[in-house]
DNA sequence: GGCTGTTGGATTAACGTTAATCTTATATTT
DNA sequence: AAATATAAGATTAACGTTAATCCAACAGCC
């Protein structure tokens, strides 16, 4: 049998509230019962039940993490961001994975508020519905989204200016001349994709130009995806001289296609990723991209969160951090040139 | 305030076991009751507070999950795989990361028996004293390690045949005649680096040969520490001919140095990585490397974790994944080809 | 008509903790 | 010396559930 507090009480002949005043420093004991009650409690191995305690306590010092997708590197770097602001302040992490589906997504949710987390932190899908929305309208916890949005709740992200990043994407390809841009923008459910071919329409607007639909593709956003499209691009003999990608992973699909096809990069064509992947800068060529902080994305929301939790009726205020164009070897008209 | 059974209890005027009873379909109430109960209960937005639940119930469904680097994309794969698992039987994880710190493994892990889970897997790092060996042999629930294993337990692992599958990387090059083989092994203070220096070991001596130990390296296992160390040995004049990689991710900094000093791979050097992580078959020459089951891995040892928490009498065996040797572009000597 | 069984539900006692209140002995004040 | 304060600890009730036990009403049976 575990230990508990009933077991070091009659061990040591203290009530039961001596003992759990002792073991939470909660003052009023003497210095001599302290140390007895504590040295029996060494003894006896005692592990604090953290369960029990939160029957009594409102907090549980827990938080639920809502991932869209845990194999994906951006999403790790910012659950690593969470994690190490929780750590921090002594909060624990309930995890799961959605896969982009709003289902899991809800499911996901009831169960963490099961468990009384305290807080949420949430990459939401789109929903097709409005339960959605009314399902996060009604939570009784606070809750923060992580680089995403959902109409109606902008309040509650934190983002990281998508808009203004893929439109320095688009600025600099079109200063550069690029007529026939190969677009291949992300999947239709998330807010990201929203954003940024909305930076890249204004980029195109405020040269009083307008993007060539047929030269726009919404990819779920994998390899493979970049691969193809640009496979097929070539095969229906697209003339493009530049490639933006949703993310830096469809662009290492792209770069196998263009080496395949004896397309030179960035002589040939430019190619511009998003998100900037640890491995980015270790493709041939190093990836061209937009830095992201991801990271800090977790990091800012755990420590958002935190301030909801610790005072529920704050207001909600959607924070933007910066993203930045960062040039590699992917892009041949270097203005900034980074590591 | 949130709707409990008292609440429901009140309102329906039955009492709070039946209730009970109803919403966990205990059986032995009316069809009735059972209607107008749950009715209730979806009108008030009932949620059951599963931490009240588990005070009564021994089992919490909740495990925990030490993961020594959330971000490398190594264990985000295992992760998930854990995840896939627990999501499919109902468990909820609870998550930490080490660092491959052992004081944070430790402190994690008591974290976690306070939380009261069911079972933990870990990826323990090396502790430099007996105390980890003591802390693991005192825990009071399941346990199992994810890929590492750690001496005196080795029982508790599912690994995935380090030593067979470095045995198989050496075994080739050693038959494509290269005898200058530069190895980039991995920390000394994981179980991995131990076995595939065995493997390695027994690649050259089943060849009555020795390897140079001027020809190997332990290093942290970042893209960094491949691109230094090829450096310094280029600029030292070694003549190496290949390089075996800890991992795909030093493979990834060996390759940009190669690529830098205009060595060609595979013709000039061949490089052979670890782990098959998803971007290796998409870096310039794709990588060959040896594809390690990393999902297989999370969801198995999440599978005996079950096993063991459903019978804790039962005893704990190793199981041994199989890793096989994958050949890309980055070796001449195609065997076996796969994308 | 007394016995047994069954159905549908209520009552009660836990689980391990914590907060509020209560008690006793001693110390301090006037 | 009586009144008051303080220190150190005990008692009690509660958090929301669940399991074991209990009870009443009714049916069926010889």
């Amino acid at each position: 049998m575990r230990a508990t507090l009933k077991t070091i009480a009659e061990a040591t002949g203290f009530s039961i509230n001596t003992v759990s005043r002792v073991l939470r420093n909660d003052g009023r004991i003497s210095q001599e019962t302290s140390q007895i009650i504590r040295r029996k409690a060494d003894e006896l191995g005692y592990i604090p039940d953290a369960i029990a305690s939160s029957m009594r306590n409102p907090r549980t010092r827990t938080i639920g993490v809502v991932s869209a997708d845990l194999s994906n590197p951006f999403f790790s770097e910012v659950i690593r961001g969470i994690e190490e602001r929780a750590q921090e302040t002594g909060y624990q992490m309930l995890i799961g994975n959605t896969e982009e589906d709003a289902e899991r997504e809800e499911h996901l949710i009831r169960l963490f508020l099961s468990r009384k987390v305290d807080g949420l932190i949430i990459m939401p899908s789109y929903g097709k519905d409005r339960r959605q929305l009314e399902l996060y309208a009604s939570l009784p916890v606070p809750f923060i989204f992580a680089g995403r949005y959902i109409e109606g709740l902008e309040s509650h992200s934190v983002l990281h200016s998508d808009i203004e990043g893929e439109q320095s994407v688009f600025d600099y390809l079109l200063s550069r001349g690029h007529s026939h841009i190969l677009y291949l923008s992300g999947p239709e459910c998330i807010s990201n994709t929203h954003d940024r071919d909305k930076g890249m329409m204004e980029a195109y607007e405020s040269r009083s130009l307008i993007p060539d639909q047929k030269y726009i593709f919404h990819l779920p956003g994998h390899p493979e995806d970049g691969y193809q499209a640009v496979n097929s691009a070539i095969n229906l003999s697209m003339e493009f001289t530049a490639v933006a990608c949703f993310n830096d992973i469809v662009a290492m699909g792209v770069l196998k296609s263009l080496a395949e096809n004896d397309l030179s990069v960035p002589h040939d064509i430019e190619v511009i990723g998003y998100d900037n992947l640890m491995f980015s800068q270790f493709m041939q060529p190093s990836l061209s991209t937009v830095d992201v902080p991801k990271h800090r994305l977790g990091y800012v929301a755990m420590e958002l969160l935190e301030k909801h939790m610790d005072n529920p009726s704050m207001e909600y205020k959607t924070e933007n951090l910066p993203a930045r164009l960062l040039f590699r070897d992917s892009t041949a008209g270097e203005r900034i040139r980074q590591s």
